[in-house]
This record gives structure tokens, sequence and C-alpha cells, in this order.
DNA sequence: GATTCTCGCGACATCGATGTCACGACATCG
DNA sequence: CGATGTCGTGACATCGATGTCGCGAGAATC
């Protein structure tokens, strides 16, 4: 097992001072062509590279960016990151990825963490806990999909509310006047804020909410199989459904199939690949997951870059993509047109 | 701005040698209980905490789990990750996630970023690129879901041929005799393993291999649904399709269920959410990324903790999911019925 | 009581790179 | 011709932690 080889091996082969070497491998212009031909064989010879770690604690940061989300498997966020790893790359920047596991305690030690690694940057998904903590923190920081609680900071984000007001006002336009909500926990704020639009535009369509339409508490596929099934017993003169997340969509997909409800409309908050797959095909609420990693690694890299701004919320694109679940004429005014 | 607190600011505090801070932030036992108290109020006064990078680079190499995959939007690598951060989550190992572009080249680039960076391990999901640049790699390597080119090995992956076999064997079973198989390209090696299963399916059942029913070239939905239509054009008379990837599945199957099309039995290689929600349910091969990742992360953890083992190919479990799709039974043996 | 051991501690070197600064050689200027 | 400037260079300090090693004091041994 061969020593590695460092710096000092180079400068000692081309005959000349470590500090020189690292001019000639940094592009440093300073150095007669000579030496610096003298040094590139050495390099080449003993099969130089530069230590990453040394350099990063020399210069007093590591040349890498930390994003932290709920969880990598979801789809949403996996692409997100996909997206801010795109990014990275035309920098030269890996990615560190962490998941908070649901777990306010876990992620700040995970946070603290990054920041002792010197991380250059962090994008981070919030949860509902409280980021004060990170008031003073020294690391760049942007949040991504919903902003902090307890401190001012920039995030890249969608209007949540006006994208359900938009589904649900597409479903009230097809003529809906019974219309539910499935949704997450009120602790999650995007979940709130989703309600909050659906209400809204109820209430602007002159509609009364009827709380018992509001379906919280849901998270994964079974739960939506579950609420549905719920919702199809005990409300049975809701004709339409606004869903606030596409495994919910998938999970009461799966229950108006196996029972051959064609007849209900159905819209969902985030585009997903089966959307287009099953008939009919769902109508979403598109917020791009691309767009906002874009988003996010363009701001963190232009503070990583030094420049200052004050903390600023920026919203992605939205918009509304009929695929035909959303169109659907409810029943009672086919049949008032066959009677 | 305060300059960052060091041990020997903490050392200062409490009136002892930056070693002796050392030695108690890192519990060793050998310090006198006063002594050891001052420093770790010390500690809390000043707000301390470890630079990991200076830990790291004199430990010589850096806490730090790399995972390089094809893509990290794909649901089936998004989750293996997952599993692998759970894992790593345990050893306080943070993970650097890297995406290869399906680009030989970047990738290598990438691989020696991470090796000089001096990650502890890494796990790698190799393209069809050679990987025997590796050889003298310092850096413990397992590779992921297929073995690498060039060179002996780690592996963690599933019998592609033996699961492709066995989703062969299931439609022959319901009476198939005109089976299709759908797949990527040849160069990579699970999508060939998967064909050959196939392919030894029909054999040992002495059916003849039609290659015309053999497509190849699909990777997205979209690839999936333009063969889909051309199979139903140029071979009428399959009455069941081995699809070898869940993307493509699913561009199958929003052919079929864009023409009611529910006499064609399926069976995919690979789980999928959806798979559960259309009707009929799809049967899948289920090789589960949460196995393989949590393998891969164990072995990788063993061979950074010094364990030696000789290169080995460890296969993960492989199961049949019936759910129905896989189960039709062939028209012609219905309408033969009906007759 | 002299000697060997152990224990807690700290000065210093080290990991591998880069910043600082000063020095000698040569060019440029008035 | 002396003063000033520029240029290439390298010795040394530095980033922040930990390994090495030796020292002095008290305990244990004969």
């Amino acid at each position: 097992m061969k020593r590695k080889v460092t710096l000092s091996d180079v400068a000692a082969l081309a005959s000349t001072s470590v500090k020189t070497a690292s001019r000639v491998i940094n592009g440093d212009e300073k150095v007669t062509p000579e030496v610096k031909v003298r040094v590139e064989e050495a390099v080449i010879e003993l099969g130089y590279r530069v230590d990453l770690l040394a350099r990063s604690l020399r210069k007093g940061v590591d040349d890498v960016l930390a994003v932290v989300v709920p969880t990598i498997g979801d789809k949403f966020f996996a692409t997100a990151i996909e997206e801010i790893e795109a990014v990275a790359l035309d920098r030269d920047t890996q990615i560190i990825i962490a998941s908070n596991h649901q777990d306010p305690i876990k992620e700040k030690q995970i946070i603290r963490q990054l920041e002792q690694r010197r991380v250059s940057g962090m994008i981070i998904v919030p949860n509902s806990a409280d980021y004060s903590f990170m008031k003073v923190s020294p690391t760049p920081t942007v949040f991504l999909d919903r902003g902090p609680d307890g401190i001012e900071a920039d995030v890249v984000m969608v209007d949540d509310a006006y994208g359900a007001q938009l589904a649900t006002e597409h479903l009230l336009a097809s003529g809906h006047k019974h219309i539910a909500v499935v949704s997450d926990t009120f602790k999650v704020k995007t979940s709130c804020a989703r309600v909050d639009g659906y209400k809204a535009a109820l209430r602007k369509n002159k509609i009364a909410v009827n709380e018992k339409n509001v379906f919280m508490g849901a998270v994964s596929i079974d739960d939506g199989s579950r609420i549905a099934t719920e919702l199809l017993r005990s409300s049975p003169e809701v004709t339409a459904i606004f869903s606030s997340r596409s495994t919910i969509t998938m999970g009461i997909l799966r229950v108006l199939h196996e029972r051959n409800r064609h007849d209900i409309a159905i819209i969902s908050f985030g585009d997903f690949e089966m959307a287009q797959v099953v008939e009919p095909k769902i109508s979403v609420i598109d917020h791009s997951p691309r767009e906002l990693g874009r988003l996010a690694a363009l701001r963190i890299f232009a503070k990583i870059d030094g420049e200052k701004f004050e903390p600023e919320t920026m919203m992605g694109h939205l918009s509304i993509i009929r695929r035909g679940s959303g169109e659907l004429t409810p029943r009672e005014v086919l049949s008032v047109h066959a009677g």
C-alpha cells in the first residue's frame, strides 16, 4: 500500500516548492512556463489529485450543497433533488441528502451536523418544527415547498391556496355543488393552505362549506382509500373530490375503480405519472418540482457566491392540466337532462 | 461577525490544553473529573462544535457515504437511497448523492471527485461503462442492481433472468401461448438478463421464441405506449405481455385502458404504487429496492469497519405478487369454452 | 527509601492544502 | 545611475482537529 501522493511529493519531483506546485494546479499565471511543465509532468507521473478535504479546511467551507427533505422516496422531492443535482453538477458541486424522518429533534441534529461539516449551503423542506435556532446560522439557506416557522428566510414555494382555489373552481365550473376535499394534517402548512383555498373558492361561489366534506389526516395511498370508502358512505351527495396530494389521489382512485364509480369527478394537487394512464385521465394542478428545485438551487448558489438579499418568498408557476377527470358532468345534471 | 469557536478557545476558557479539551469531547476517560467539568462548561458557554472537516482531514477519511445512481428521480433508486440513508443515519453518517446522467465520462469524473473527497465508501449503480479504472481505488465500493464491467467487486442485485422466467412461466401457467416481452436496450445488463429469462421460460415449455414479439428500446412511459400500440397492430395474436420495467408497464397500460382492452394479461418486473390502483390490479415480480439498499448499505459499512471479504455477489429476494392482471385467462380459451 | 509504574496532562508535530510575505533578479523610470 | 516596480519563487504560518511522546507527581513495589 503506497502512501497517498501529496503536493509536496509533486514539488519534490519537479524540484520546486510546494507553493509553486500549488500555483500550477490552481492555474496561477505567474509561473515560468518551464516550471509549470515540470510540475504538470510530475502530477501525471505520480497520479496526483488534490485532496478536497484539505482544500476545504483551508478555505473554510466545503463545496457541497445539503438538501434536507421529509422523505427521499417521495416522487415530488426526488424530482426536485434531481433538478438541484443537475444545477449543482454545472458547478462541480456535490450534494448531501438527508431525510428528517418527520422528527424535529433528529432534523435539528442533522442540520447541526451539516453546519459542522461546513456545507456551503442548505436547501431545506421544513416540517412543522420551529427553525428559529437557525437564525444565527452562518450557512446560506433556502427553504423549499413551504416556509419555516420561527424565522424569516428565503422560500421557494407555490401558492397552495391559490392552486386549491383553481382546482375547486374548476370543479364548480363543471356544475358540481357538492365537492369534498381530502387532505393531510393541519400541522403541515401546505395542507392548511390547500384546504383554505378550497373553502375560499366555495365561499366566492356562495356555496356553504360543509365541514363534513372536509376530510383530513390522509398521507398514504391506504389513507386515501380508507377515506374514500368513508366518503362514499357518509356523503353520497358528493359528486366531485379535490385531493390535495397525489398519494391520496391514488388511494381514492383505487376505491373508485374497484367499485366502478366513474361518475365522480376528481382533481389532484400535484401531477403524477399515472395520472395520464388511468381512464378517465386525471386532471391536476401542476406545481413542478423541477421548477421549484431549479429556483431554489439558483438562489442558493447566488447566495453562496456572496450576493446579499433580503429574505424573500419566490413563487413557482401553477397551472391546471385538464385531462378529463375534473370535467365530468355531475350526475344530477345528467339525470335532469335524461329526465 | 464573531470568529468561529475552536477547541483552543475552549481550552483557554477552561484553563487547560487543547489536547485535553479534545480528550473531553472525545470521551477519553483519562481526564480528572474536575477538568472535565470545566471543559464541558466552556463548551456550552462558547457553543463550541467540532469542525468535521478538520477532524476528517486528520483522520484521513470523511465520514460520508457516496451513492451514485443513473437518475435520482426514478422511484426504484429513490427508494433504495431512502433505505441506504436510513441505515446510514444510525451511524451518524451522511450521504452524498450523485447522478451519472447516463454519461460514462462524467461518471468517471464524479467518482474521481468522490475519491478526492475521501468519502468512506461508495455504492454505485453502474451503467454499461467500464469500471476497471476503479481497480486500484482505495475506497470501499459496492455495486447495486447490476454488476460492473471490467472489475471484480461486491454486487448486490437480484437474479433478473430468474425473475423474468418466473413472470413468463406465470403467464404460461394461465394458458397463454403468445406472450410478448417489452424491455429496455440490450446495453443494460439487467434488461438482457430479463429477456433471456423470458426466452428460457418459453424454451423450457417447448414454445418457440418469436423474435417479432421481443420489443426492445423502451425506457419511458411514452416508449411503453408507443410499443404497445405497435404491438397491438403487428402481433394481434398476443394475449399476454411481460413488461420488464414499471415505466414501460405504465405506458402499456395507458394504451390498453384507452382502448378498453382488458383482455390482455400483463405482468411487470418491479412493483409500483399504481399497480394496486388500476383494474385489474397489476401482478408483478417484486424486487424490493429497500432490501437491495439495505443489503448494500450493510455490506459497505462492514467494509468501512475494516472487514475484509472476497468480492461477492449477493442476491436479493424475488417474489411474484399475484394481483389479477397476470391471471387473466387467454381469450382463445374463453371462446372455446363459450363456443 | 530507592525504584518502578501509572496517570493526567500538555508541547509539538501532523493531516494536505493555501495565504502571507519577503527576497532576489530584472525591467523601467526620471 | 539610483530609485522604484514587477515578477517568480519559496519559507513559513495557518485552517482545526488529533496522534506522539515525554514529563512530573503520586502510587505501588521491593
